[in-house]
DNA sequence: AGCTTTGCGCAAGATTGTTGCGCTGATATT
DNA sequence: AATATCAGCGCAACAATCTTGCGCAAAGCT
């Protein structure tokens, strides 16, 4: 991992559909061993995959909800219950156990308000031994995810 | 926008490294035509681009934090200058304005609590007009960032 | 029915990814 | 100091993939 490694992941964390060819002539590099850089990175895991990235708004999620819930009791078994159900919800995409007040912090995604009210009943309701929750709306993004830093 | 649009972003979002006509013929689709409707998507902005997915954990990224931040006042500038310095700093991977307590949420990771000791005090405590802050520790991920429902 | 539009598959050509080979420079070994 | 070893590079050929023009067929419209 040294400094072209890194200059490599902070390109391919912006954009990994350029040609191979273009990124190593940018580094002064040759195609083949800019290439072998990238698969070695492949295979110590440290790219662990390729994704598109879509547009929240054009897809018509207008809301964006951080759901801080707190479970009724610290049973392994409530734990448990609780993670395997929001493993198998569609609407959660992202959920940590985390410190502080609330056990979990959600993050949910909604098309408008009567599409949240129904995540509300339909998903968040549904989930086992939920004692309390707290929503937050997001309701202007000031800086998106654009990757790890690789100073 | 029809089910076979939505299949090819469903499978994009996972992974955007395969072969054109391996997810064509996996979707009973000839390559041009999938290919076709993948550039389709991309022109409309629905796929924004594509990136690497890290592995935060190899990139040795221990902790992941939430921080919630309030301002001292709610003026038109206090609020402009806080945003340009949250954009400016490397160490904040993400942030939204927010309802709730807090004005602003924050996502940020380190190396471990050196690290966020160096990040609280050079970064996030640099912030301008910063009234207080909260700050939350994942312990565990529940569920990963793998992209938005697309039904 | 006739016309237009949309989306498809095929196939050729252009681009990009992949790999063997030989070279060089750095480091270790005698 | 001389030699051996190794990691990483560039070149060039080859393979895989992307890209596009073309003709066709189904669906919508007048």
């Amino acid at each position: 991992m040294d400094s072209i490694d890194t200059r490599i992941l902070h390109a391919l964390q912006r954009d990994s559909s350029r040609p191979v060819a273009d990124l190593a002539n940018e580094l002064g590099l040759s195609a083949s061993a800019c290439h072998r850089r990238i698969k070695s990175l492949e295979a110590s895991g440290i790219i662990a995959g390729y994704s598109a990235r879509l547009s929240r708004r054009k897809m018509g999620f207008n809301l964006l909800v951080f759901v801080e819930i707190t479970l009724r009791s610290q049973e392994r078994s409530v734990l448990d219950g609780f993670e395997a159900a929001v493993r198998a919800a569609p609407d959660i995409l992202e959920c940590h156990l985390t410190s502080g007040q609330a056990d979990y912090t959600l993050r949910v995604v909604a098309r408008d308000m009567d599409d949240y009210d129904r995540i509300h009943r339909d998903c968040l309701a549904a989930l086992p031994d939920v004692s309390s929750m707290h929503t937050t709306f997001a309701l202007r993004p000031i800086k998106f995810w654009q990757g790890y830093p690789v100073r």
